[in-house]
DNA sequence: GTCTATAGATTGATAGAC
DNA sequence: GTCTATCAATCTATAGAC
């Protein structure tokens, strides 16, 4: 594809720019020159540079959140079809899996996870809410799920514990493209595969901690 | 202190910016504007603004480090003179809860704990290179301490873990002036200590996971 | 739809008086 | 040390020709 549309140019370059240096830190003589379109371009087609963030996070996280939704209900499906409360790690797994598969599903999708995996840190109001709007649902659904494999958390406990698996699972979606403790004199990083089974494996464990 | 030096006046307030609206979105004119100081004294003090921000972080990191460093060599030293490996729980604590207590340490290091929450997850260089070449000092040692108390984990599986550690507590440290998954429907969050105590549990089971 | 040109605001930094 | 005034660069956004 060596020239795409000029949305998807536009979309594909502010993707890897806001991923690689932040909104704020991200211009759009920046975006422009990288999707090789004119400067006036961005406000012709998406109207500000805040629509621009919006319009990059939408393109890709809605059939994301379709995936993670769809894994989350077979798994509550199939326990309640054998009359059985879910198990904690499957859905985990429904919901954590899709998300670093997803890297894989085309150029660009790697830098939209970094994206994200950073946007609950984020100062921005306008990028968190955004985000966190996207994700509720899914998030619900997980609770709820949640809620059933470990019926004996309450539901403060489940939601801090959930945080603390939010965290570490926005982490390892920053540290995607770029290495965050990788330094020398310590070990090499794990394959992405085994990073996410480790990860499962982690707050799994977390989760199931005694009270 | 009605009226504090122009120094710390500056420092006050850009470490309550940055730690509001990230570095690249504040400007010099908010922070002296806030410090109800002349805009040149930044660059007279500090230099640029660049500098500014690693006097921020230096300002606090030292002493919290010094903290930390204490309190896992104790661990440390009385295990081994117990001729006993240290337990994980015991250095997990140690390095976990003086940096949360340091909230509690004087005005704005709240703002300086949700700074340094996210400077993992920072897409900006120096600050992060900043926030790592500070902490590697302490990460080393609870690495190493780690290794003893849990040697049935590889260097490579216990440093993956070591990193969702980290991410799930700079998440809590994020969170901690902000509230991040706070929403209608969902429990109130737990207070400082009992999320503390959560936190530590979390990580320790997640840790301890069997491989 | 794409371009040039530019408005209009804001930025970090500095020179020089006091 | 602190101030005013300002530079030079950069920014987002837009008007208007083609």
């Amino acid at each position: 594809m060596p020239q795409a549309d000029t949305k998807t140019r536009i979309l594909d370059a502010a993707e890897k720019l806001f991923a690689r240096d932040g909104f704020h830190n991200t211009s759009m003589r920046g975006i422009t020159g990288l999707a090789r379109v004119n400067l006036a371009a961005v406000n012709y087609h998406f109207g500000s540079k805040d629509a621009l963030l919006l319009a990059v996070i939408e393109r890709r996280i809605v059939p994301l959140n379709q995936i993670r939704q769809e894994k989350l209900q077979t798994v509550l499906e199939k326990a309640q079809a054998a009359g059985q409360p879910p198990s904690a790690r499957q859905l985990l797994q429904a919901f954590i899996e899709p998300t670093l598969a997803f890297r894989s599903s085309g150029p660009g999708a790697e830098d939209f996870i970094a994206l994200i995996g950073r946007a609950l840190s984020e100062p921005d109001e306008t990028v968190r809410a955004c985000f966190i709007q996207q994700v509720l649902p899914i998030f619900k659904l997980l609770f709820a799920g949640l809620h059933q494999a470990l019926p004996e958390l309450s539901d403060q406990i489940l939601l801090t514990r959930l945080q603390f698996t939010m965290g570490a699972m926005s982490h390892m979606m920053c540290a995607s493209t770029r290495p965050v403790l990788h330094l020398p004199g310590f070990p090499e990083p794990l394959q992405e595969t085994e990073m996410v089974a480790e990860l499962i494996s982690f707050v799994c464990s977390g989760l199931e901690a005694p009270c």
